[in-house]
DNA sequence: AATATTAATAGTAATCATTATTGTTATTGT
DNA sequence: ACAATAACAATAATGATTACTATTAATATT
């Protein structure tokens, strides 16, 4: 993989944020400081970055979103105003126990989790 | 939510397999008994079923899947075959840990399991 | 340093699952 | 039987993503 301006700085921008964006997200970052890059580089290079494992692509809805938190991890979704939350489950707690699920090989585990999340619910105790 | 035989026959079809069917799949099987059926007709039909909680939506990849048991279950996915098998997990081993997760209220717990399935594993053994 | 090689790019067209639209048909209440 | 309207078939539209093509730029080689 040789270098580009570009991926350098798609890379910077997930690694700089929280909100675990999409591809569009990331667009509208960039051309900020690279106003005429496509969209299909950003797409490109967003699958080169999780090929290469520097990022994590996670599934929401219809849309694919990323995550510069490579480290083993889970995520929350707030019903309520459809933000992404990294959390960090002690999956020893349970991991041993789905293993040996049937005579199923189990080799990936992966937990999603829903809910309201701390702010929403401290908004809802307001009114 | 008025009577349709389109309808009967889509939910016949969901809960006499147990593949997890597309909405292409069920496309297929349906148009061998009403044969001019649209598959935008299945579409809508599967959402009305998921809403009105007759079967269940689950996200494989890019595609969506139905499956007519609606217990609470989880998900394997081979990674071999790409077959989505249900299985029932006791979930209270590890439910309590999950709900004080930080701050955030927990309502929706999933898990998504990957892995070779027991078919491809003897298969495996074979060669 | 100049040149050759080829990965990466910008721009755009294509794809694919799903949803929306529209005019017609079938179900259900009166 | 008839009116009201949910559901239909057919098809167009949408939206996220990928593929294509000619051009540009990063690295290797002389």
């Amino acid at each position: 993989m040789r270098y580009s301006k570009q991926r350098e700085e798609i890379l910077k921008i997930i690694r700089n944020t929280n909100v675990h964006p999409t591809a569009d997200w990331v667009y509208e970052q960039v051309r900020k400081t690279i106003p005429n890059i496509s969209l299909g580089t950003v797409y490109r290079n967003l699958n080169q970055l999780v090929a290469a494992e520097l990022i994590l692509s996670i599934k929401d809805n219809t849309v694919v979103r990323y995550d510069g938190n490579v480290n083993p991890h889970n995520h929350f979704k707030c019903l309520r105003c459809g933000n992404v939350y990294d959390v960090e489950i002690p999956e020893n707690d349970f991991i041993p126990q789905i293993n040996r699920i049937g005579a199923h090989r189990v080799t990936n585990v992966r937990l999603e989790l829903e809910g309201i999340c701390a702010d929403c619910v401290q908004k809802e105790k307001l009114n």
